[in-house]
DNA sequence: GATATAACTTAGCAAACGCGAA
DNA sequence: TTCGCGTTTGCTAAGTTATATC
């Protein structure tokens, strides 16, 4: 796997090892793949499990935690200097004057969050809690290759792909009326496609049942919901009925002979107390549990759940001993592995009942698939990488704390016995049936459809849509940014610097994040000087920019990247006189950027350059990799490869399965027998060949071509292995599926199917089948996106 | 305009499932 | 039939964006 070049200075090499985990470069990872990549960037993937330690980041992210504490001293000396007024840099000063000239505000839009930020970090060091990144994982990053001819011009909007549907301002959502228009809609596509399906899609409310059974025995009679139209106004639907979330099951006391001791001596708990302590106690293999933060939050929690005799008693953590609750749990787990055929089949069947029962609901004449519908069950919280609340008790949701959203006329949801919702309401501008306040954020969770339900497919499907309005006018957009660059409001060079990196390093909008409250990780737009490093040159490159942050769910963005001038320039400037933790884009914040980008283009976010940068590399890989001499494994792996470079992009990384040396050992064997195998085949083929020459008879010919077979078909299958081998290798810690499902139009991939005969089973599995549906059924293979 | 809140999408991990080899 | 392994599914945390409120 090691690599004979090296990265950059501070790099780290191809094939080393960093605290314990391969170093491997991308580059000599994935050819196909690094093709595209920009030659100029480097990439490192560090292998390891997201919230892990790596020694090296966590020394940079103390030393610059050491530093800004000095430099907190002295700016509390000082005051905070306008970083605009002081440049010992001719060119500097030059620009800065240009800046002043309209920029002449002293009020940063980030100020009092950077204070805040800045208190709460002085605060935490005073009380010397240090806090330390966990995640050692490097991104495995890559420059999107910028497409040059993006002036395909999309002939429709998602508007005008549909009608839009009547909003007849129903408020009261009868059946009835959903019926009469039900009734137009039938007629309409009677004439629009020979009215196929019209009468299961037609059936009025109380026959959905008899279509239960149907979808239960016909499961491919599916509702095309996608030749219908849709709401407006915000309207999601006329009639919602369903029964109501599963609640987790109620706490069952541990037996006698399963005990807690605390300081040596057994002690029986209270049943609010065990029931917390068994949260503990089924995590104890688990790497949090020896977490400082974790057992803290834990502690406290617990002892807010303890009689005051407990409280009295239990005062340190270390103390407790849980093994034996734990060893419980253990055993019965085993036992559950162990249950016969027939227990088993049981138990499928109950869960089968409830799913049935409580699994999907009634949205306008279709019965469909609720997503989640049992409520989450009590635990300890587990939050993702340094999280300050890793620990606390997750409590339990009782029926008061839920509040029910329904069709005033359907059959409401009860309550379980003696209890009543919090309420229930008939709102049909959301989309969720159930929600409820969860009490570590205090944010609110939903029940909601599966991604297969209409509501959700047609808001995927628009998603889809507005990339690719985003295509068309992508290069007008960029230019815009280009020229903004060289703007006197330091505000729009902000503006366009980020939205440059947002664009070719598809990064997330970032958000700004309450200290303390969550982990420490950052976007583009919340960036801090501390997460970039400049090199006017590097590696024979110039203008290098150098990210190195915690994004989403702490997962490690590393990336050094060679930038356009003027945007070097310009980073130059917004880091001038800046701390460590200030914020690179002062100016800037997601809600300036998208109200920028709505006046560039309506329905345009920061999110979707990131849907239709993902798009589109997979169409360009998915031309550029695909060779139609291959046969259909070597063309999924084609495929594969294409779906990784958008992965890499997005930097989608997941930690390496923990049996994957062992895997693919196993499968090198596998190819190794295939191979002797194949020798012995030729062999047998040759002198095989050798016999017929001599007897010339048709028997001995036969031979020959029985042997020939056998070759050509063992060879095949040595084929297929080892593209097996190299496609599990190149995705060691890349994750595939985020992308699959999130950011790359399922047209593309069903138009390449259709077009290389690929059966669409090798490419998604019948989850996001169901799920892109609609794009298998609508998409021919000239679909362009 | 700042801030809070609500609604919805995106994300990785791990348990459960299910299939092929022994 | 059992076992081991890869795949699928469920779970829920952590984002983004729109909207409400002050």
């Amino acid at each position: 796997m090691s690599g004979d070049h090296s990265h950059n200075e501070d790099q780290i090499d191809c094939g080393s090892r960093v605290n314990g985990r391969d170093v491997i470069c991308l580059t000599c990872m994935f050819h196909p793949v690094s093709r595209f990549m920009s030659q100029t960037s480097r990439l490192i993937l560090a292998v390891g499990d997201s919230y892990k330690h790596k020694d090296k980041y966590k020394e940079k992210e103390h030393k610059h935690k050491d530093h800004k504490k000095d430099k907190e001293r002295e700016k509390s000396k000082h005051g905070n200097s306008d970083y605009r007024d002081s440049s010992d840099k001719k060119h500097r000063d030059k620009e800065k004057e240009k800046m002043k000239h309209k920029d002449g505000s002293t009020v940063k839009y980030k100020d009092k969050h950077k204070e805040k930020r800045k208190e709460e970090k002085i605060k935490a060091l005073d009380g010397k809690v240090k806090k330390e990144k966990e995640n050692g994982f490097a991104s495995p990053q890559h420059v999107k290759s910028e497409p040059e001819d993006n002036f395909y011009h999309s002939p429709k909007h998602e508007k005008s792909l549909k009608r839009e549907r009547d909003d007849d301002n129903d408020s009261e959502f009868k059946p009835k009326k959903i019926k009469t228009e039900n009734d137009k809609k039938a007629k309409k596509r009677k004439q629009d496609d020979g009215g196929i399906k019209s009468k299961k899609t037609k059936n009025k409310k109380g026959e959905v049942i008899d279509g239960k059974k149907k979808a239960k025995k016909e499961p491919e009679e599916k509702w095309k919901w996608w030749e219908e139209e849709r709401y407006t106004d915000g309207v999601k639907w006329k009639f919602l009925e369903h029964k109501g979330p599963v609640f987790a099951p109620s706490y069952e006391p541990l037996p006698s002979n399963v005990r807690f001791y605390y300081d040596g001596k057994p002690m029986k708990l209270s049943p609010e107390a065990e029931e917390v302590a068994t949260f503990f106690a089924k995590m104890l293999d688990h790497e949090y549990t020896t977490k400082e933060i974790f057992r803290k939050n834990f502690f406290k929690d617990w002892r807010k759940e303890m009689t005051s005799e407990e409280k009295a008693k239990i005062t340190d953590l270390k103390k407790c001993n849980f093994c034996e609750m734990n060893e419980y749990f253990k055993t019965q787990s085993e036992a559950r592995k162990a249950m016969t055929k027939e227990e088993k089949q049981k138990i499928k069947e109950e869960n089968e009942r409830v799913l049935q029962e409580y699994g999907y609901c009634i949205m306008d004449n279709h019965r469909e698939r609720i997503a989640n519908f049992r409520i989450e069950p009590p635990g300890l919280f587990r939050g993702r990488g340094d999280h300050p609340k890793m620990g606390m008790l997750k409590r339990r949701i009782r029926p008061q704390d839920i509040i029910i959203n329904c069709s005033k006329d359907s059959k409401h949801p009860a309550p379980p016995p003696g209890t009543k919702w919090k309420e229930v309401r008939h709102d049909n501008k959301v989309t969720w049936l159930v929600s409820w306040t969860e009490n570590i954020q205090g944010s609110i969770k939903y029940i909601m459809l599966n991604p297969s339900s209409r509501i959700k497919g047609e808001k995927d499907w628009q998603k889809y849509e507005t990339a690719r309005r985003l295509k068309s006018c992508v290069d007008r957009i960029r230019n815009q940014y280009r020229e903004d660059w060289k703007s006197k409001e330091m505000r729009i060079r902000q503006r366009a610097v980020a939205l440059y990196f947002i664009d070719k390093l598809a990064l997330r909008a970032g958000n700004e994040k309450e200290e303390g409250e969550t982990a420490d990780t950052v976007g583009c737009c919340s960036l801090r000087v501390e997460h970039i490093k400049l090199y006017p040159e590097s590696d024979g490159q110039e203008y290098v920019v150098e990210f190195d942050f915690l994004g989403k769910d702490s997962i490690r963005y590393y990336n050094k990247v060679p930038v356009e001038k003027r945007v070097f320039k310009n980073v130059q400037l917004f880091m001038e006189n800046k701390e460590p933790d200030d914020d690179l884009f002062d100016r800037l914040n997601t809600s300036i950027l998208n109200k920028h980008l709505q006046e560039l283009m309506d329905g345009l976010t920061a999110k979707v350059f990131r849907t239709y940068n993902a798009s589109i590399t997979l169409q360009q890989q998915l031309k550029e990799l695909t060779n139609s001499e291959e046969n259909i494994p070597a063309k999924i792996l084609s495929y594969n490869r294409a779906n990784r470079a958008v992965a890499i992009l997005c930097n989608h990384q997941r930690a390496p399965p923990k049996t994957f040396e062992k895997s693919m050992q196993n499968l090198q064997t596998k190819i190794d027998a295939k191979r002797g195998q194949l020798s012995d085949a030729r062999r047998e083929l040759k002198s095989a060949k050798a016999d017929a020459k001599v007897r010339k008879d048709v028997k001995s010919r036969k031979t020959v071509e029985t042997k020939r077979k056998a070759v050509q078909r063992i060879e095949e299958q040595l084929m297929k292995l080892e593209v097996q081998a190299t496609d599990r290798e190149e995705n060691k810690q890349i994750a595939l599926g985020t992308s699959k499902l999130n950011y790359l139009d399922p047209r593309i991939s069903v138009a390449w199917c259709k077009k290389w005969g690929i059966p669409i089973e090798k490419i998604y599995n019948k989850t996001q089948r169901e799920k892109f549906a609609w794009a298998i059924d609508m998409a021919d293979k000239d679909f362009e996106f």
